[in-house]
DNA sequence: CATATATACTGAGTCAAGATCATTATTCCT
DNA sequence: AGGAATAATGATCTTGACTCAGTATATATG
């Protein structure tokens, strides 16, 4: 067969396409997208310009191979992170802080690789859609599962509580990278995680907001002067 | 004063002036940033391009201008909105429901101004970050007061209130401009209202992490104890 | 081994668009 | 009116992404 023959050949060229993507991951970090040069690029890649446009198609092909990678890493870890962990909280917990560490450390990187695309209209057609529902598809599978161990409320949009997650968590990053000395990863995915899990209010509005909170007090006394009298006549 | 007579003449040149704004803005929404062309914004502006350099020292300075204006009515509007609300609950309602339908609006323009800045690592001394300082600081100063009058805990980061707020609220904001049909505003605004508030785990869960649980427990586990007796009386 | 053919690579050249600046026009003041 | 200050112009420069005609290398064939 003929292709038996180009093996070596094959792998040479994949040698190469890895060496101009590691190549644009160091130059893309440094300067960022628009102060990368192609030029740049091709020389530490060990290759002349043009034969950078053998292998991808434009600068911007060249970026989304950069973030395929990532993200490629990002969901097999979070895949991998949750699967022994015993509830939807603990589960949660974890992709809080995979996620957060991970985009924090490479965030010049991915922002400039992710948003141009979020930006536009047609980001649902785009391979970058593509590659962060890939990766949310872990969320939503874990959001899921707890609806269905009743852990989760039924009446949340599967999309609300995505955003609000993820929007959160890059935002916060975003602050941790502005101050990394002030601010303790730990703690801030706790707080985070505090809130997501009991509300931002305090309990007694909280539970005014909720709806029959009074009403159930004021069963709870009733049930517990009954039980009372239950568990004296049952005696 | 020679200051005084210049009047008309500094008049004609902010004119000028808002007149590559407005033009530069129509383009950039248009086209995006990459995209617009400063040879199409100084013809729309009526000016030759060169002029546009008198004005602004480059794109990205004008594309700073565009989204200072926005910022501008943005934060106004906040304060205004709230000014006459009854309670934090309903403060937060209202700015997270102008956020997003704001920023829904003018997302292409938005993204493409303030995200570059973001990214970069002294983004806290660009003049992005104070725009956006400036505007967060209504939201802020709601949860302050919030805390004081004892309807938001206070012991939570306002740092990661905030991140949760607005990175929730830009993400459900792009998810709305992505199925505009599907997705109804307000629907989206209570159930993100509703995280906040209850926390996005069932009742019971969310009871435990808000303290005073452990009664209800207690209350609980007694029912089912007399239950079971009961049944088995009954029996 | 020699030749032919296909495959891979090169870097000088093209082009588009942001920015500059010598030149020209306008305004203002005496 | 005349001259100084200010404003505006657009041809020109510069930079960097992308192209392509030509060269080198590898593979197949006689």
């Amino acid at each position: 067969m003929a292709e038996a023959r180009t093996g070596t050949r094959r792998q040479r060229v994949e040698q190469k396409e890895q060496a101009i993507i590691a190549a644009a991951r160091a130059v893309f970090q440094e300067h960022g997208f628009d102060g990368a040069k192609i030029a740049e690029i091709a020389k530490l890649a060990g290759v002349a310009e043009g034969t950078v446009y053998l292998y991808f198609e434009n600068k911007n092909a060249l970026l989304l191979a950069v973030a395929a990678e990532f993200y490629d890493r990002l969901t097999r870890d979070a895949a991998e992170g949750i699967k022994d962990l015993p509830d939807t909280a603990a589960k949660l917990t974890f992709l809080a802080r995979h996620h957060m560490e991970r985009v924090a450390a490479e965030w010049p990187m991915l922002g400039m690789a992710m948003t141009p695309a979020k930006v536009s209209d047609e980001y649902r057609q785009s391979e970058e859609y593509q590659l962060n529902r890939t990766y949310v598809e872990v969320f939503d599978q874990v959001i899921r599962d707890g609806v269905n161990r009743s852990e989760i409320r039924a009446d949340l949009p599967l999309s609300v509580v995505r955003d609000l997650f993820y929007g959160g968590l890059e935002y916060g990053a975003r602050t941790m990278r502005m101050r990394p000395s002030k601010t303790d990863i730990d703690e801030t995915i706790a707080n985070f995680m505090l809130i997501l899990t009991a509300g931002m209010f305090v309990p007694p509005v909280q539970a005014e907001a909720g709806g029959g909170a009074d009403k159930m007090q004021a069963v709870l006394s009733r049930l517990e002067k009954v039980a009372g009298r239950l568990e004296t006549a049952a005696d």
